[in-house]
DNA sequence: ACCTGAACACCGTTCAAGT
DNA sequence: ACCTGAACACCGTTCAAGT
């Protein structure tokens, strides 16, 4: 905070010095740090403008909306998805995307609300979209089966990022969650079988399982239908 | 509206008749039609209220949090999604019943947001989960199988009623969104490609195509590793 | 016992006013 | 050009007051 404070006792210098001129970007990159600390839903223009030591009014000055934040925030970490490399073969670049995806949802919970929110057919998602599509294609899916595996792959992810980001962030994580499900041995007994592994099991093995099955699923329908 | 209205010109008298008495139940089933109708991020206190011919206020006396509404109304339409019938074999049960769950979201896009909001170890979202669990057991899966195998079919139909509830309901159905992209031929190649796909497709062909790739592959792992 | 009006602490957003 | 205070129409919720 008072590092690389000016040594003047002008308070109104250091005010000025410490805050760098607002931006798009910058009120966007604010937002993101905002939301992956508090949650997207206590994230408020005032909230935000408090962050930047400015008044709420003066975002206005530099963003239309709260959705134009909003899309921004979806924007920012969508590019951050690593593009993936065709040569290795469509499975190793699908599975190594895939999972990339899955990091981006987990780091911030708050994308797969936003995308709810706001819609999937942005411009990052669309561009993000492109490319897997074309991945697809290239290797030798159909039009129509590209766009069946797409969407198998996206239900997958967002799936998961949705069971990922369910509930509030401030609650009980999964090991607390195990503990409350296996007092309900009698009500919901198969839960409380598997309680156990929910505890134990790791959130990414899962993925990978059920990513794995889709993958073989894809590969062996190429083969009966190839494009 | 005005069926079974006395004859009488007092209008004190053909309000309260009008109006039933409040009570939990009431409230929670105009909730849901309200959602359903305009949206959930529009459902207000005031506005549920208006709806029921009562002040805002009044819905304190049945109900004792908003959560608490919305987590009645998730309960409501999850209870909806009829018990799977186990005689006929797992995979039919479950495949009957996963296509019965997404009918339910569909039918009703903000359940979707809610679970996001509010969580999916609710009660009622528990006994949906415990049956199923129970129908997967008795197949044969092993306890880290059969819950690997939940985690898969649940994924797989909130990532689509996901797909199908993003966006905001006002918003352009699609047909009008592939016009849109159709117009981004050379940004997104990919995209524009399967447009028409995306315009003639039903979104159900697509969500049992990736279904009985996922029933396939846990059949086969079934017979790989029998529990 | 149930309903209500006023109030409180919040929202997003507009607009005229300041520098 | 950028920031701000006051204001508007909304939130969920509380509470004392009405019947």
């Amino acid at each position: 905070m008072t590092v690389g404070r000016p040594q003047t006792y002008d308070v109104r210098m250091t005010a000025t010095q410490e805050r760098l001129p607002l931006s798009r970007e910058r009120i966007i990159g604010a937002a993101v740090v905002y939301a992956d600390r508090h949650g997207v839903e206590s994230l408020s223009m005032r909230r935000l403008g408090a962050e930047l030591g400015v008044e709420a009014m003066s975002l206005y000055n530099h963003v239309s909306n709260k959705d134009e934040i909003l899309d921004g925030m979806i924007d920012d970490v969508l590019g951050q998805i690593p593009i993936p490399d065709p040569g290795s073969g469509w499975r190793a670049a699908i599975r190594s995307t895939a999972t990339n995806a899955l990091d981006v949802f987990a780091t911030h919970p708050w994308l797969v609300v936003l995308l709810m929110q706001r819609g999937t057919y942005g411009d990052s998602s669309l561009a993000f979209m492109d490319r897997m599509l074309g991945l697809l294609h290239e290797a030798g899916f159909s039009a129509e089966d590209t766009h069946h595996s797409w969407q198998m792959l996206a239900g997958h992810v967002l799936g998961y990022a949705f069971h990922h980001a369910s509930g509030d962030p401030e609650a009980t994580d999964w090991r607390e969650r195990a503990e409350q499900l296996s007092r309900l041995d009698d009500r919901f007994p198969n839960v409380a079988k598997i309680v156990p592994y929910l505890a134990k099991c790791d959130f990414r093995t899962e993925f990978d399982f059920g990513l794995d099955i889709i993958l073989d699923g894809l590969e062996a329908h190429l083969g009966r239908h190839p494009g």
